[in-house]
Order: structure tokens, then C-alpha cells, then sequence
DNA sequence: TAAATAAATGAGATTAATTCTCATTTATAT
DNA sequence: ATATAAATGAGAATTAATCTCATTTATTTA
């Protein structure tokens, strides 16, 4: 079997180990952002704390991972796969499901004219953005 | 002489006491975000250090105090002092400084509108919503 | 392919930020 | 002014994350 963690692991020359290829695989086949409380949990026994949170920032040299603080404090990881990987986050304040949203073009194009302004007000050079939206899901707005 | 602070704690029937009126005082002078750090410096010798959390904690409960992590995960505070206190936040990604942004009315309702089809779109009800802007302050891009 | 070298791991110790405890002090209500 | 309730200070406890170091695993070399 030949795993994407594997490939991945050998394209940014990083060695291949048990742990990252575990790492990796889960946040794969969990697809949107994860707690980072909830991948130690989903790998306990597989990875050790320490090196879980090494193999983290193994990942995160290498620009295969991101890390964020979401609004309720927790810290979420998610993987990074393409280079162009800008997107934003939709978080539920209630049960803590992040999601992760494109924004269409033309929204993003008027994004940067706002922030050419900003940049110009206040003589600031922007490299990055993200918006952060912030409300209850599908399931707990019911509730 | 009759501080804000006093009037701000009774105004929100809570208990004027020293330390509360200390750090609401320094918030108002800093105008600005404060690192929770930094605040501590500011007001060491003459608030403790748990008193000083406590007192952070009871700020938030009466919705005067805003908390927030920055991109470099360090927690931030600053005061709510109006109700519809809606901002933004710029970060300089080299010195940390943080200021507070108001976006145009205009770009306020683009954003109103986009987030209007994301919710449809994931089926969220969405409350809220930060854009956080990273970059170089006037000072540090220079360098 | 086996041996040598270098890198990564696991377990637990360490650190730093935040919260908690409880005896004492301060504010508010009577 | 006193009684009652609330808040404080100091340090202990907790928790997430990092560090240490002996052992294991991966990679390189012969």
C-alpha cells in the first residue's frame, strides 16, 4: 500500500516514521480542521504526547501544516496540501465544528482593494487575511 | 476626581474596587490591544497576578472586556467600551503590534452579503464575523 | 545486505500560562 | 458603625506544550 502520507513525507525530504505517516493519514481521512486535543485523542496509543506535538511541528517546518487558535481558545490543525491553499474558517460556537470555506473570486478581489486602502491608511505592508466567521451549524441551531 | 472606570464597574452593578479600576484605567489610557503580558508589567506591584486574571475573567462576563488570541497565539485583551464596538484587527507580524480597524460601511455590507450565501450555503446561522489582517507596521517593514 | 551513522521516538521531567484555594482584607448593605 | 457579602493576595494546583536523554528506528555507506 502505498500511502499519500508517505509520498508527502518523501517530497519535503523528511524521513518516513510510523508516527508522522499516523499524523498525516489522520488528518487525511479527517479532511477539515481537527483539535488538537481531538487528533491526540483519535491517535492515542499509536503516537506518544511528545512526539506527537514534535511531529506537529515537524509538519508545520516543512508548510505541510497549519496551526490557528480558534475563538473559543482551543488550538486546531489542519493540513496544507496545496500551495495556494488560501481559504477561511466557519466555526459553530456550540459544538466546536470548524469548516473550512472558499470565498468567491470576486469577493476576495474586493477584500484586497479594502486592504490596499488599509495598507495606505495605515502605511502597513498586508501579506495575509482571513476571515472568521462565527455562528451555530445546521445541527445546533436547532437545539 | 471621578474616573471612567468608577462609573463604567457601577453602571454595570459590579463592586469598585481597586484592582478593577487599575485595569480598566490602563486599558483606557493604552487606547490600544494589550498583550495579557504586557498588561501584567504595566500594573506590576500593584496588582496580582491572579487577581489580575480574576479580574480580566469578570470584565468578560459583563462583556467590557474583549479577549482574543493573535497569530503568534498570544492572548489579547482590549475594552468594549461601546456596544456595537464591530472592528477589525491588524497585526504587524514582526513587533506585534496590534491596532484596531474599522472597515467602510460599503465593504461591511459586501461582507454582509457574502457571508449571507455561506450560510445558506453550509446551512449556519451566522452571528459574527473578524477579518484579521497580517503584515508589517511602517517601523518594521524598513528593516 | 549488514554495519555505521544520524535522526526520531517514548516516557517522564520541566516550564509557563491560567485557574484554584483559602485566610485576610475591602466593599456594600443594614 | 456594624454585619455581611464579595474581592484580594499569595502561593498551590492544573494543563498544554516543550525539553531531556536513553533507546529505537531510519537512512546511508561500504
Amino acid at each position: 500500500m502505498d500511502k499519500k502520507s508517505r509520498t508527502i513525507l518523501s517530497e519535503n525530504n523528511i524521513s518516513i516514521t510510523n508516527p508522522r505517516v499516523l499524523v498525516i493519514e489522520e488528518l487525511l481521512k479527517y479532511k477539515q480542521p481537527l483539535t488538537v486535543e481531538v487528533l491526540q485523542k483519535k491517535l492515542k496509543g499509536q503516537v506518544a504526547v511528545s512526539t506527537l506535538y514534535r511531529v506537529l511541528n515537524d509538519l508545520k517546518k516543512i508548510n505541510l501544516l497549519n496551526e490557528f487558535t480558534s475563538p473559543e481558545n482551543v488550538s486546531v490543525v489542519e493540513l496544507n496540501l496545496h500551495d495556494d491553499s488560501h481559504h477561511h474558517h466557519l466555526f459553530c460556537t456550540s459544538c466546536g465544528e470548524i469548516i473550512d470555506i472558499d470565498l468567491g473570486k470576486n469577493f476576495e478581489d474586493n477584500i484586497s482593494s479594502e486592504i490596499n486602502k488599509i495598507q495606505k491608511m495605515f502605511d502597513f505592508e498586508i501579506h495575509d487575511h482571513t476571515l472568521e466567521l462565527l455562528g451555530l451549524c445546521s445541527g445546533c441551531k436547532k437545539d
